[in-house]
Parts: C-alpha cells; sequence; structure tokens
DNA sequence: TCAAAAGTGTTGTTGATACACCCATGT
DNA sequence: ACATGGGTGTATCAACAACACTTTTGA
C-alpha cells in the first residue's frame, strides 16, 4: 500500500501557535469559495490548517506533515490535545457548499483529531506565503469555519494547560532568548501580569534554564542576557510534583 | 435517521475506573474465540469495554451509553483523554481473527476515542455479572487485546494528572467518605505515600469539602467523621491557579 | 483489655507576594 | 542627554515536611 491512499473519515486539525514576542498567533486558511458559473465570491472564511490521513500514516505522523507541507519545519512540538465528532460539526451551510464543491460527501461523518504545535513565528517562512495561509492573533480570532472555533478554544486550554505544568514555553521562543520574552511569553498566554523580580526568581530555580555568555545585540537599551533550555539537565533534575492543588 | 445506524470506523473506548477503598480497578471484558467447527477455545484474553458509536451520537454520548449498558447509571463522570488510531493498532493475530469471527473487515482503520469515568465500586452492580464484565486491579492488568494496553496506560496517566490539578477524587467515592478513605485514594492512584497530618492540614483549606454531623457505624475502631464534596461551595471558591510549576 | 484506625500541634524551611531604583545601550 | 528595557534585594506571610501520642470503638 503506498502512502498515497487517503483515509476519507478521520482527519487531524492541527493548531499552529506562534509567539512574535508580543501576542500569541495562529496560523489560518483563507477559505473561498467561488460560484462554479460566473466565478463570484459566493464567501470566505477562515480554517485551521488539517488533512485527512493517509491509510498507513499514523494520526501523529498526519500531524506533522500537514506542519512540514506548511512551514518546512521537521521535529517541532505536537499535542494532541482531542477529537472532535459532533454530528452537526460540518452542518453549517457554507460547510455543505464547501464540501459539496469540493467533491466530498456532504453526508459522511468525519473525526478529527486536534494537535497544537507551537513555534517562534521568527524561525518560520510559510510554504504557501502570499497565498492563503497567514498568521492571526488568538485573541482576534472570532469566527472559524466547520467546528474550527470550539477546536481552537480546546486546543488554547490544553496549551495553557501544559504551559502551567510542563516546561514547554521554550518551543515558543528561538534558541536564544531573554528571560524578558519568556515572561512575556507567559502573560500572554496565560492573561497574567507576572512580577519580574518574582519571575526571575522563579526561573533560579529551574536549573534546566542556562544562562549563556552571550547578550541582546542592537537594541536601543541595555542588552540583556541570553538563555537557553537544556532538555538534558531538564530530563535529570525533574521531579515529580505533588502538590495537589485542588 | 434512527439511532440504530452504526459507524463501523469510529468507536469509544471506556476506562471504566473504580475504587473500593484499597485499590483502583478497571473494569474489562472477557473475550473469548471459540473455533466455529468444534468449539475448542482458541484463546481467550481481556479487552477495555467500548463500542462503535451510531451515526447520530456524539462521542461523549457514546461513551455514556457504553457506560450506562454496564452499570445502569447516568450522570458518571467521564473524561476524554485521547484518540488511538495507530495503523497496526487491531493487526495482531488473535485481533484479526476475533474480527473475522465477528464478521467485520479486518483491514478496515477503526479509529478509537478513549474515555475514562471514575466510580465507586460500591455504588455499581455490574449489568452482566457473571458474564464477562470483572473488576481487575490496574496494577495487576498486565496485557490487554487491541492496543487496549497503551489505552489503558495513557488512561491512567490522564487520571493521575487530572487527580493533581481538579477536585475529581471524590467521584470515585460514595457520597460520604471518611478523610482516611479520600487520602488512601490519592495514595493508591498517585502511588504515593501522604503524612495524615499534613493531608488533613491541605484538606482544611479546601472549603468545598464540608464535614458532616455523621460518623461512620460499625467499625471496629474509633468511627470516623463522615465528609461530603459541595460542587456549589467549590464553584464559588475556586481560584484560578497561576503556579507554574515547570 | 486489646487491636485498629481516628484525630490532633509545633517547628523549621521553603516559596509567594509586594515593592523601587540604578544600569547599559542606541539614537 | 534621554528613552528604553535590563537587572537586582528585602520583608512578610503562607504552605510544606517531618514527626508521636491520645481517643474511641467492636471484638
Amino acid at each position: 500500500m503506498t502512502k498515497t491512499v487517503m483515509n476519507n473519515t478521520i482527519s487531524v486539525d492541527c493548531v499552529i501557535f506562534g509567539f512574535d514576542f508580543e501576542k500569541l498567533n495562529v496560523l489560518l486558511v483563507d477559505r473561498e469559495l467561488k460560484d462554479e458559473n460566473n466565478g463570484e465570491e459566493l464567501f470566505s472564511d477562515l480554517t485551521l490548517t488539517g488533512n485527512h490521513i493517509f491509510e498507513n500514516e499514523s494520526l501523529e505522523n498526519a500531524a506533522a506533515r500537514v506542519l512540514f507541507d506548511l512551514t518546512g519545519l521537521e521535529n517541532i512540538y505536537l499535542k494532541q490535545f482531542g477529537a472532535f465528532c459532533d454530528p452537526g460539526r460540518l452542518k453549517r451551510p457554507n460547510d455543505q457548499a464547501w464540501l459539496r464543491a469540493s467533491g466530498r460527501d456532504p453526508e459522511s461523518r468525519i473525526i478529527s483529531v486536534g494537535y497544537y504545535s507551537l513555534l517562534a513565528t521568527e524561525n518560520v517562512t510559510l510554504k504557501w506565503k502570499g497565498r492563503n495561509v497567514k498568521w492571526y492573533p488568538v485573541s482576534e480570532v472570532k469566527d472559524l469555519a466547520f467546528d474550527h472555533m470550539v477546536i481552537l478554544k480546546s486546543a488554547l486550554q490544553a496549551l495553557r494547560r501544559e504551559l502551567l505544568h510542563e516546561p514547554i514555553g521554550f518551543e515558543l521562543l528561538p534558541e536564544k532568548f531573554t528571560l524578558s520574552q519568556l515572561q512575556k511569553l507567559y502573560e500572554v498566554v496565560l492573561d497574567v501580569e507576572l512580577d519580574k523580580r518574582n519571575f526571575r526568581k522563579k526561573i533560579a530555580r529551574m536549573k534546566y534554564l542556562i544562562a549563556l555568555d552571550e547578550k541582546q545585540k542592537g537594541v536601543a537599551h541595555k542588552p540583556a542576557r541570553l538563555y537557553m533550555f537544556s532538555r538534558e539537565v531538564y530530563e535529570k533534575t525533574r521531579k515529580e510534583v505533588l502538590d495537589f492543588n485542588i
């Protein structure tokens, strides 16, 4: 069996988060349906990135493939956060028209498994740039096609939860970053304000955050020290947390 | 469309956890395949409980239905924790034989969405009791059919994580319970030992744990005070936790 | 009267919170 | 020289960890 046989009932949707040091963004596809006769635009809206899986492909690989096709990046943080299969999820008029227009059975039940991934936007050059894929600030996304708004909200919730308990913030930053960038990331994703000194005291306890002998360059203020995350140190020093903060 | 049209590629598997004040148990089904000619047993092993979904049914409802059919209970805690769809998940010889014998296409790709649910075993009278559904201590489950061992481990991990951060322990206990029972629950599920006095100090901070004017009866020692969980108080007093213990 | 689990306080240590000023750089 | 964000310490309070004895019941 070759990789090209597609399964038509199982798909993955990728919520690709990107951080640009100011806000959290998500990669969305501009979907546009034109009248097949006169070419007039019937509607235009936004979807998450996603695709059906191949018959011999795992869900995780399918998600990684979607991500690779958009960014050319591999070994990116990917986390499954939910399965979406409500009977009505593809039943809105625009979605039905879209499915018909793209030759798919609008009646068939399709399950979608959600993965979110984390990127530093500065690392990314979009492969479909200028075509129909763009970064949008998460806070400004109001409506999406299908049930993708539900999926996005669920992804954001999963990301927040993960960020509170696992060291994954670094995945949204370049390899070397400043503590202010890291703090800003936490503030933006969790929607809180943090005290600089207290934040840094907390950081100091995380041995796997390595201070480099290197500083920012070209900034119009005191250049900040750069840090990086050491997975090796993390694995060695991680302690199982038993605080049940219920 | 009636409820009886089944979708043959999407299923739910339920990891039904039960606590008996001593250990954590899981409800498993004894699967037995007999030779169609001579009736000889070909193999016998264990599976999780689960079923395919109906065409007009949500995943969550399907899981609740599986649970209801086994226990007669409704409004039970149910949590989706993952989707399982690896290409090889139904490909082991026993599983292939089983699928063929039950008239299903052993080649077709089936996705299963995992839900775990929490029960106090003393509340349950199994509907299929004596037939093929039984409680097994989680710690003693070594092999399961299909990829169900993977699913069980994933469920346990999700349960532990949830137990650390949300008040769900009560779902594994009868409505009224003692603090020692609650402590034992945490110890068993998280596989840790806790100090009695420190545990009780922690409990004292949880306003939603209500001390009743009622005691255990018929125990051969000082009877313990009974407590119950108040969801109302919990909703009112919950504070968003911002400790990122990363 | 014995066995079994319930219930209860103190101390030392660690982490959380609140808060204000000087420093290094580019323009 | 000025604007900008970098970087630092202290004091108070809350939670965590370690630890041992008395009480109440049924058998």
